[in-house]
DNA sequence: CGAAAATTTGACATGACTCAACTGGAGTGG
DNA sequence: CCACTCCAGTTGAGTCATGTCAAATTTTCG
């Protein structure tokens, strides 16, 4: 994780120290799930190994998936986590994961100590909502096959590690539908 | 501005000034550009007074309203200004408009000036990307007819201030869809 | 091997789009 | 002050993309 921050900023031993005695390392099994929808999430968590997913299920029981994260990717219900009120989103792991994780008295702290945690998380969430953003714009502009593609090409990794029905409901369409697509697809070439 | 800020970081006297002399007061006439799609955005700006649309227009020549903007808010093609390429998006005056523009260079200088801003903008985009995190999840659950009924809820203000069919294709509908949930709304009460 | 989970297939339903025509202001100019 | 135009909004008919539901098939994994 050190070496993916010092991307973003340049960080002095002594800082580096500072923020690992503020982080704890955490092993989840598949199937585990990091935050539960209802309750507060406790923490931001960056991914050094596995696989989750971030979804919700809506008052007719569907589920709607709102990312996933693997190696080097931050996870956790931002919303919830920033206001420390319950959970809209579940987060749960797809396969066994390890996780480095910042609980929010401790992030908090580590900002006053470490004033280069501003600037590091300030770069990071620039690029997450320029990301959500250009989603959005796809979304909109799109049609879903469109957007499968697209979903393809820019994690080609992630569309490998997990199941198809839920590569659909991150897509916003139903797992049938996207099958059809994909028989589609087979047919053209 | 100063005031808005304040709600976020506490600022000195000299700070205050520090960031005076980084930013520049503009004024636009409705319908004048911002930024335009394929030029390079040179400011993030803070409205001071007005009423701006960004949008993009895509290869059949569809428009898509990406946001709106009004007193104390935020806007920019974020995409095209942290990394000084063409932007993919335009953003237009729908009043006469009052903003406060920071210029890259400027930004970049008063963050080193002015640690405190790191952590300014850290917080705007938190909240930002959940709010647009939240938009997506809506845009895949939600019924073109309850996301024109959640946009009506939280942003009453912009509602009457824009017309109809910015809102269509911020809603990711055609206007004439639009015209006829609004009609159905009517015959419903 | 057997059961559960994931995916595929097909028939039918529906939300949302397209296109074209129409309505109704809000200027604008004679 | 009227005629004209222009733009936003409305309406309706027909179509297309995507959803629903139920059954069949394949894959995964204990």
């Amino acid at each position: 994780m050190i070496d993916y921050m010092q991307k973003f900023v340049e960080l002095e031993p002594q800082e580096v120290e500072i923020i690992q005695k503020h982080t704890s390392l955490r092993n989840y099994l598949k199937g585990q799930f990091v935050v539960q929808q209802g309750d507060v999430c406790r923490h931001e968590s960056f991914v050094v190994e596995g696989c989750l997913r971030t979804f919700y299920v809506d008052e007719k029981g569907q589920e709607h998936t709102v990312m996933f994260a693997i190696e080097n990717w931050w996870t956790a219900d931002l919303g919830s986590f920033l206001t420390q009120t319950p959970a809209h989103y579940n987060v749960q792991c797809l396969e066994n994961t390890k996780v480095i994780q910042f609980s929010h008295t401790n992030l908090e702290n580590l900002y006053l100590q470490v004033p280069k945690m501003e600037r590091f998380f300030r770069i990071i969430l620039q690029r997450a909502y320029v990301a959500s953003e250009r989603r959005l714009v796809r979304s909109y502009s799109l049609t879903a096959k469109g957007r499968y593609l697209k979903f393809r090409q820019d994690y080609p990794l992630i569309e490998q590690r997990v199941p198809q029905y839920m590569i659909a409901s991150y897509l916003g369409i139903t797992k049938e539908f996207l099958s059809k697509i994909r028989n589609q697809l087979i047919l053209e070439q």
